[in-house]
RNA sequence: GCGGACGUGGUGGAACUGGUAGACACACAGGACUUAAAAUCCUGAGGGCCUAGCCCGUGCGGGUUCGAUUCCCGCCGUCCGCACCA
């Protein structure tokens, strides 16, 4: 008989409110089942939600589901990364305030999220730009800095001289300010970090702990953490006449073996030295500007073309006083990195060589690859960066690069210069201090006071919170704290004298350090509730993009250890005592990807206003209101900037929630990107309505809810039983390890199954589709919950499915009897043969040399060996 | 430039730990139902050839192995991050 469609978005809305009337997912500590908190990066509200952002959230939902099925007591929070850029644009471009910008924001997304049915605590809800949050990071903020873990010094910002403002690195575009055009130069100032590099050690040993990590993940921040060994040199500076009384450079190197290598010295251009010598030759200071120009960011210094200039400084090797080498002011030299300063050795470097080469300095190989001949061999366009036998240094001649490294230290620490050693071991870290200060509105005010008397005075606790004032201007660049008439004056907290407040905000980085601990307690009148926190911490299930492998993550784990230190650590319980890592489990999704769509003007197009013809490579597309012609453009990552999203609304209002959540968990594995299409969201809604059919055809037809569980089954309802089992072992398995695409098949596997076995009969048959019926409602309930209530209720319960446990298969049905494994000739399949699942070794070889195909592809050659894998293979070499 | 990943039919992808490559889905073709269409259901299919069978095939080139999508080396392409986007 014909089943009625069914009508997924007013289906959907009741049972959202039948799921909020039963408040079936606050969550409660002290619970008697165990606890899984799983969380998703929670959003910056930039305005609606599309169905990009949409995957995130439907993963941790079907995990978070899935687990309360399981027994666990869940946690699942959602919250705002409220502080940021883009409400400040927002306020200058169209005199919105960004209070008011960005809870309009959050409202709407709000709503949005709740209507795709995901089971969060809402009670817990909070967002980064509450006072109430806040005020709690900047007490953290205060602690920290007394334990030393945040402090001011020196550093660099890009500075639009029009608009007189600090710009982000993505406000630069070919090194102008993306507003004003003008070019952005480096400018110094005094500002906030956190010290970070005190954890450098933990943080890259402690990557060894988290197993459920992406190794990835872990590779990433360990080198981003950048551990090396090397060693310290100093050399002696000839006339420091011209250095301005400096009397050494110091410089920091992973391969002091090399150091007869060396042909120069290059020293940043902000080096002290760089500096001084600036003032007496004015091509250096021109040279210095220049690269002030290029902007602050490593990928744009790093993929500059290497350019130098000689100081005409002269330095003494220091195994080698009668040996001068040159001092050059190099782009590629990092001020931040070691000393600032570096030695050149161009054989053993690739960016040396590179440099050597333009400049013409002097190639010495020092170090001689296996297999080569010292007589001949010579470094063309590559460094030999390896591996070797030491040449053309003397007393390290035929030691290897280790023994070198260590002859060399333990001679130069021996050796003084000024009455200190001139060099000695040394360990690095590539990582540097974090710096926190923006000069922006919107953000987290840093609760400090400038007293001219006191210095720098933390904030009071009972002065606290410091609070952004409503009533700052967005009418023009710069930031609107430091022009705010009456904010920034306040009498010194010490001695009284007028004042002045830090006018810097927080990295919106900070904020999200610490959320995660904060939703365990999100009304607590300190921080962190210690037994909260203690109870629900480590979050168990951490998922987001990849886009956050280093920052977001590196920042997480240092937070939670500083605040941690500062005294605000959660309560030792059991396992999680001495806890130092905020997220045991960490998965990495995808992005949503859509094609782009430009018009002939050049201007973004969102894919609704689109009409597409053809196929493959007469695939054109033309405006929907005007024909005009429209360039398809590649496929890229949702984002509003190029206007490629499918609004989620809209996408609810035409095909329902289950089918927005089944569409982004098919098909594409969720740690690789999905492609929006049409069709894929077509074959979603499809199987939607599948299921629905399925299921209220096995409703007439099934055994009465409460039939008992026959004694006997015959073949029919057997084979129906075990096609169930099997795919609630795999759907519950796949789920475990976040491969929805795989349960997502496996799902539509079994309702292939369901289908044809609805026309079949036989003993127990009934009630086998019963089980069947109800298995699969509360296998595919974590991924469509809506359509599983609605199935749920067809099968003739009152009950919820949410509120069931995930079925245990039966270990019987798991395993076949008879099993098929591949025989093969010279490792070329060649036959396959059914078999008795514990035939024995001999049983399964005869078998396969008596296969008709295998006499045949033997053709008559004795088998050499016969390699029989039990259950797997028989390979057969001749 | 540096660091990290990824690459399988027309398409998205599957393949547990080195053991039958292409599950499942989309698109396509044929059929059933229908006055017709939509919807639904059934069937087919990696490519090639001398088609009872054989050969080729997981980005390209090598290697290890009885056996490689899987491990190793080199290359090409795409994507992510690079410290003030979040």
């Amino acid at each position: 008989m014909a089943v009625e469609r069914y009508n997924a978005p007013e289906r959907e809305k009741h049972w959202q409110e039948i799921w909020q009337e039963a408040d079936l997912f606050a969550a409660k500590a002290d619970d008697k089942r165990p606890k899984a908190y799983i969380l998703e990066m929670f959003p910056y509200p930039s305005g609606r939600i599309h169905v990009g952002h949409s995957r995130n959230y439907t993963m941790g939902d079907v995990f978070a589901r899935y687990k309360r099925a399981k027994g666990f007591n869940v946690l699942h929070p959602m919250g705002w990364d409220a502080f940021g850029m883009p409400a400040e644009n927002a306020a200058m471009e169209r005199k919105v305030h960004p209070g008011a910008w960005t809870r309009e924001n959050i409202a709407a997304m709000r709503e949005q999220l709740k209507s795709m049915g995901f089971a969060i605590d809402w009670s817990r809800e909070f967002a980064t730009c509450d006072v109430d949050y806040y005020k709690h990071q900047q007490k953290l903020f205060i602690d920290m800095m007394k334990k030393d873990l945040a402090y001011r010094k020196s550093s660099k910002v890009n500075w639009d001289p029009v608009d007189n403002t600090v710009l982000a690195n993505e406000q630069v575009i070919d090194g102008r300010g993306w507003r004003s055009g003008a070019l952005v130069e480096q400018r110094e100032l005094t500002q906030w970090f956190f010290r970070i590099t005190h954890y450098a050690e933990e943080l890259l040993e402690a990557l060894d702990t988290l197993d459920q990590w992406p190794e990835k993940v872990r590779i990433m921040q360990a080198n981003w953490i950048g551990r090396s060994e090397g060693a310290m040199v100093r050399w002696a500076i000839e006339d420091k006449g011209a250095a301005a009384g400096i009397e050494e450079i110091e410089v920091f190197t992973t391969r002091p073996d090399t150091l007869f290598g060396a042909s120069f010295l290059a020293i940043a251009p902000d080096h002290p030295l760089a500096k001084a010598a600036a003032k007496n030759k004015p091509e250096i200071a021109e040279f210095a500007a220049e690269c002030a120009r290029q902007g602050t960011s490593a990928a744009d210094l790093e993929s500059a073309e290497k350019k130098g200039v000689d100081t005409g400084l002269r330095v003494r090797h220091p195994l080698d006083p009668d040996w001068l080498l040159p001092v050059w002011v190099a782009n590629f030299v990092l001020m931040d990195y070691g000393t600032g300063a570096i030695f050149g050795c161009p054989s053993g470097d690739q960016r040396d060589l590179d440099f050597a080469r333009a400049y013409d300095l002097p190639v010495v190989p020092v170090v001689l690859p296996a297999g080569e001949d010292a007589a001949t061999f010579e470094i063309g366009d590559t460094a030999a960066d390896g591996d070797g036998t030491m040449i053309n240094s003397r007393f390290l001649d035929g030691m290897n690069p280790k023994q070198a490294f260590d002859e060399v230290v333990s001679r130069l620490e021996k050796e003084k210069l000024f009455g200190k050693p001139v060099a000695n071991r040394k360990v690095n870290f590539r990582l540097r201090d974090w710096g926190i200060s923006r000069q922006r509105y919107w953000g987290c005010p840093i609760p400090i006071i400038h007293c001219g008397d006191c210095g720098v005075v933390p904030v009071p606790d009972d002065q606290l919170p410091v609070e952004l004032p409503e009533d700052a201007t967005f009418d023009a660049p710069g930031n609107p704290l430091e022009r705010h008439p009456t904010w920034s004056k306040v009498d010194c907290p010490q001695c009284g004298k007028q004042a002045k407040r830090e006018t810097d905000t927080m990295d919106t980085f900070v904020d999200s350090s610490w959320y995660y601990v904060r939703f365990t307690a999100p009304h607590a009148d300190k921080p962190v509730d210690a037994k909260e926190a203690g109870y629900w911490l480590p979050v168990d299930q951490y998922i987001g993009g990849v886009e956050h492998a280093i920052l977001h993550l590196l920042y997480s784990r240092f937070f939670f250890r500083a605040m941690t230190d500062a005294g605000h650590a959660p309560k030792a319980t059991g396992k999680g005592s001495n806890l130092r890592e905020p997220f045991a489990a960490l998965f990495t999704q995808g992005m949503v990807t859509h094609e782009t769509y430009k018009s002939s003007e050049g201007a973004w197009l969102p894919p609704e206003s689109v009409v597409l013809e053809g196929e493959g490579k007469d695939r054109s597309a033309k405006e929907a209101k005007t024909g005009a012609p429209v360039t398809i453009g590649p496929i890229e990552k949702m984002s509003k900037s190029k206007k490629n999203v499918i609004d989620l609304d809209e996408f609810i209002g035409n095909y329902g929630a289950d089918t927005a959540r089944w569409f982004v968990l098919s098909d594409s594995p969720p740690e690789r990107d999905v492609i929006y299409t049409d069709v894929g969201v077509e074959g979603a809604r499809r199987f939607v309505q599948r299921i629905w059919r399925v299921i209220s055809e096995i409703a007439e037809k099934a055994a009465a809810k409460d039939a008992p569980k026959p004694e006997k089954f015959g073949p029919e309802a057997t084979e129906l039983r075990r096609a169930v089992h099997k795919a609630l072992h795999n759907v519950g398995r796949n789920i475990e390890a976040l491969r929805f695409n795989v349960a997502v098949a496996t799902l539509y596997d079994l309702a292939n199954v369901l289908g044809s076995s609805l026309q079949k009969d036989g003993e127990g048959h009934d009630w086998a589709l019963r089980e069947a019926g109800e298995f699969t409602v509360q296998m595919f309930a974590p991924m469509m919950p809506h359509l599983a209530e609605e199935c749920w209720s067809r099968l003739g319960y009152n009950t919820l499915v949410t509120n069931q446990p995930w079925p245990e298969p039966e270990p019987a049905l798991l395993v076949d009897d008879e099993i098929t494994i591949a025989v093969q000739v010279n490792g070329k399949r060649r036959d396959e043969l059914k078999i008795a699942k514990d035939a024995s070794k001999d049983e399964v070889e005869a078998a396969a040399l008596a296969l008709e195909a295998i006499v045949r592809a033997l053709d008559g050659r004795q088998p050499k060996k016969v390699i029989v894998v039990p259950q797997r293979i028989v390979n057969v070499v001749v």
